[in-house]
This record gives structure tokens, sequence and C-alpha cells, in this order.
DNA sequence: ACAAACCCCGATTGACGATCGGTGTTACCG
DNA sequence: CGGTAACACCGATCGTCAATCGGGGTTTGT
């Protein structure tokens, strides 16, 4: 039957950018993050306060009072993310039909380039192998 | 640098039920797919016309006029659906760092039951067989 | 021509993300 | 020790989007 309906944690633009920067430079105030990247869009520091606010809200950032201003970082790397992310989404999508997911990924995989097709099969080729180990 | 925000066309809790039940029954008019399943959620017909129509704007439902009604149908397979929306999201992400995609996938169809690994190794032996052939 | 069966438009409500303004707080400087 | 700059937080607005209806207009069949 059903399918629930498919909602992962998606990001805005904003939020997404803010990630992006967090998990380049490692860590930074607000300030410092409306330096790098609000300056050029025109937008307030408190626009990236609230942002970053939300971010620490949704536990993807975390942060320290250094004298009295926050200074945030990621909490989860953005490998960790975008593995949830992938996650979410592939794990709603198998509740029907695994196997259109994962030929999908396969025909992705080989469009984004060979070298991608050449890395997924060394990578499964591991898998098998400890599986083979660890079952005897 | 950065990455685009992550904003696939994902679908709300009632239109993904809709299409769930369009891609079951093959089609239906407004009427149909209330009797299926507006009924037991208590929502008017008119919720599932809104619905309908939204869905077929976004051109994933096409329709017929039939007498002086609207017979929908969906216009792409669950398939090719559910390969959109992770292509979406595997682009995006790809955009970063591609391996890990790549890797966290292979986890996910281990995670997923170990003949989905199997699967996925077939299905790239065969790929990479095809390009072999393909570049001679 | 009439009534039932439908459809479309417009309005509302409830998330959310993006954006600010205004108002508290806290840290320092002189 | 009082004042100011630098921050943080709260609340409000706006735009988008899904879910829901009500009401008015149109087509069909008898």
């Amino acid at each position: 039957m059903s399918s629930a309906s498919v909602r992962p944690p998606l990001l805005g633009e904003l939020e997404t950018a803010v990630m992006a920067h967090l998990w380049s430079d490692g860590e930074g105030c607000a300030k410092a993050v409306h330096v790098a990247l609000g300056k050029r869009r025109g937008i307030t520091l408190n626009t990236i306060q609230s942002t970053l606010k939300r971010l620490f809200e949704k536990d993807l950032l975390e942060r320290d009072k250094v004298s009295h201003a926050h200074v945030y970082r990621a909490r989860v790397t953005r490998e960790e993310f975008h593995r949830s992310l992938l996650g979410e989404l592939v794990g709603a999508l198998m509740h029907g039909q695994a196997e259109v997911v994962v030929s999908a990924f396969v025909d992705l995989a080989e469009r984004a380039g060979p070298e991608h097709l050449a890395r997924l099969e060394s990578l499964v080729a591991e898998r098998l192998r400890e599986n083979k180990q660890g079952r005897r």
C-alpha cells in the first residue's frame, strides 16, 4: 500500500549557503558569516543571525558563547548530512520498488562520469568480500 | 565552494497519496479518487479536485475530458518519478564530493539487504561491460 | 428547460524560510 | 562607574506552498 510523503529535511537557499560556508571555514560567529556571504547578498547581520539560530535549533549547528557572542560550527559533517539526506529519500523510495532505486542510481553514477561507475564497482566488491568473510 | 540549495519537487501528503493511487489504479476522475481515499480522510471532493489539478499543473498527471469530467492518469511512471527525485538530489550532492554520495549509497543498499548489494553489483558489471564494448 | 454532476476561481489556514526592526544584554573603554 | 558599541533574542511581515472549502458557472442528459 501507501508510500508516505517524501519530505527530507531540506534546507533553504540561505541556510544551505551558511552550512556550506561553515563546512569550509570550520566555524564562525554571525558577523564572520555575514562578512563572508551576507555582504554580497545585501542582507542584514540579523538575517544571518536568524538563519544561524534556525540551523542551530535543527541541530545542524552547535555553538559556544565566546565573550558575548556565539561561535557556530557544524555539528555534522557535510558527508554525514548528505548521507542522511540520501538515506531519507532512498529509504522512502525503497518501500516501493528497491530494484528501481538501485538501477536508477547506477544510471546516475554512470552519467556523472565513468570514474564513478568504477568507484562504485570497487566499493561494492569490497562489501561483498567483507560479507563473505564475516559470514564464515 | 557553494552547492545550490537542494530542493527537489517533493510532494505533499495528499498529493503523494493521490499519485500512489493513480499509479496503482491506472486512472480515475476526481470522484473515483475521492471515493478511494478522500472518504476515509473525511475531506471534500473539492479538495481532491484541487490536488489533482495541482498535480496536473506540475505535469505529473495528464487528463482527458470525458463527457464533462476529467479523467486523470499519471504522466510519468512511479519509476520515472522516483528516478528523477533521486537524480535531482544526487545531482545536487554530486557537485560536492561525488565519492561520498557513491559510498553512502552502497551503504544504504547493503543495509537495505544483501540482495540489493548483489543486484547492484550485477548492474554495475553490466554497465562496465557495455562501456568497454561501446568504446571499441 | 431543469437538475444533477462537474469544473474552476478565490479565500483561508498552517507550515516554513528569508528578512528586518526594535529591544534587551553584556563586555569594555575611558 | 556610566556609556556605548556589539550582540543576541523576540516578534512581525512577506512570499511560497500544500491542504481545504465554498460559491458560482458550465455541461449533460432526461
